[in-house]
DNA sequence: CTAGAATCTAGAGTGCGATCTAGGTCAAGC
DNA sequence: GCTTGACCTAGATCGCACTCTAGATTCTAG
């Protein structure tokens, strides 16, 4: 493929699947449509690629695909709406700050209980009755 | 209900719904057999409450229902396996400071593309061309 | 006694996000 | 030319974790 990349190599260089890709293509998520060879194969550039790989960090932080479709489409309908794009995002921070505060929250919990299990396990492997909570 | 807690009061009590606490028991979540009155109906006490607030505790943490199911398993099981079980807990906690990692490295991201853009939207509202990514 | 709320079971349906299937078409190497 | 592998579309299927439906039963308040 001579100027651009093949689905396959757009898959291997963002960790999706050339069916992802495909679904992502169908949910409108690229920021432009993907121009086709005369054969009718999908030609990449790296500008996609980058595009992707900061869907994919917005995806593992907890986007929904709906919210990266809004926000592709503030992209694709061009300049005049960055205030909409960084309220999307502002917002989407925000709920990545809650969730790193929830899991924080439930570490420590969970912490807790391993160090209790830890101590037991350490004094008298020989276990008497203990369960995490119900005493029936 | 005399001494125990109703499906209902149990919903309540830790936010899961009486359709989710009938479904857990149909997983064998519960670190017990849930007795019944005379008519049929779940009766629960104040421990099944508390190992649910820690279910949900571990699965907010993105611990799936497989895992909570074999951790059940293991404490109905009885005294004897608590090497397992911490094992299990250990894994999950470091699986959680993983994710935690993961977020916060997304979360720099995020925020330096929201630094970006408010640093355009607050000098020059009238936009120049600007997309995040692809120049095409 | 009766009406209404809560509960019961078994099983179907939902939403998300892929992921795979079937039945082809296209292109590069031998 | 022909094989082989990558690619195409439309649509079915999957996994997870619920969530809801239907139709029956049981408990509670008036």
């Amino acid at each position: 493929m001579k100027g651009g990349l093949s689905i396959g190599d757009v898959a291997k260089a963002t960790g999706l699947g050339v069916h992802a890709l495909r679904f992502f293509e169908r949910e409108q998520l690229f920021l432009r449509p993907i121009p086709r060879t005369a054969g009718g194969r999908r030609v990449y550039e790296q500008a996609d690629v980058e595009w992707l790989l900061l869907c994919n960090r917005l995806r593992e932080s907890g986007m929904p695909i709906a919210t990266l479709k809004r926000f592709a489409k503030l992209v694709r309908s061009g300049p005049g709406n960055e205030e909409e794009r960084l309220a999307l995002l502002e917002e989407h921070e925000q709920a990545v700050r809650e969730k790193i505060a929830a899991l924080t929250a439930s570490l420590e919990i969970i912490h807790d209980k391993v160090v209790i299990y830890r101590k037991h396990v350490e004094e008298g492997t020989a276990a008497g009755v203990w369960a995490p909570t119900p005493s029936a």
